[in-house]
DNA sequence: AATAAATACTTGCATATTGCAAATAAACTT
DNA sequence: AAGTTTATTTGCAATATGCAAGTATTTATT
């Protein structure tokens, strides 16, 4: 049987790969780490800072500063909760949701690009796979969810 | 039909965890970028710095500096090419291989855990899905092969 | 109600990582 | 022999990191 990591370890470099080159939009480049911000905050339903930086394994010092960055750029808006005034809320400006879109269209493009090389029963079985391997991943404890092992 | 591109920043972002938590060998912490180094130093036939950058993806000043920490940790030998005095080859040292190899069981054991959720045909097809996807992603040239769009 | 403990977030600091521009050194081109 | 290309390194300035400590607010304990 070959070798499952070395697979899984060609697959996430490609995927690292795309997100490092992905995105530019407006003539701005949004680095890896603010595209996966707009996708979290675009994703859930008013998260806090706490529940985003969890998400996405990142510490909340660091992602802290990202925000305010990310708020500079008028691409994200922090709201205080009126119930717990030690929370912000995150959401997307006009401004954010449109590079998140326009994000997300680039992306299912590649995407696209990508399944163009396949039939569609291999396209079916494929993304039929990555579902079942998303799950599996959620049952593994010891790594990769939150929190970490 | 769902959103394509959800379930794969679902994975990737799995994945990128996985790397980021992994691994730990004999008390000392080994970074991402670290690991893939060993790993792609350890696949390829006594490959430049230039190869190895190149196929991570990484600027190759960054890079210099990344191998110049690994061979002080004692992972990694550079060797001056007698044919073109140019080049420096990589390899493991004893010490490295020896790193390289425990992330590699590491790695696989995560992977092995994750399949453990599924049925050996579920498992199956997932791993040719995989091999699928690697070879469209191949095809697929406006991404993340190199050279770079 | 007063005090203690926990939670959400921010800032200080020291360190690490990044990539562009420029430097060096060796190999090819003409 | 002079000019060009290639492989690698260093200078530098910008950015990212995470721990420790701080503020502010809420929850728990007495």
């Amino acid at each position: 049987m070959e070798n499952l990591r070395e697979m899984f370890q060609i697959m996430t470099r490609r995927f690292g790969l795309l997100d490092k080159n992905c995105c530019s939009v407006g003539g701005r480049d949004i680095s890896i780490i603010h595209s996966h911000i707009l996708y979290e905050i675009d994703n859930q339903h008013n998260p806090s800072m706490q529940q985003v930086a969890d998400a996405l394994g990142t510490d909340i010092t660091t992602f802290s500063r990202q925000v305010q960055s990310l708020v500079k750029m008028n691409l994200v808006k922090k709201s205080p909760l009126p119930e717990d005034k030690r929370v912000y809320i995150l959401s997307l400006t006009t401004e954010g949701k449109l590079v998140a879109t326009t994000i997300d269209q680039q992306m299912n493009t590649y995407l696209n690009d990508v399944f163009s090389h396949m039939n569609e029963f291999e396209k079916e079985t494929v993304i039929r796979s990555i579902k079942l391997l998303n799950e599996a991943m959620a049952k593994t404890s010891n790594c990769c969810t939150i929190p970490m092992r």
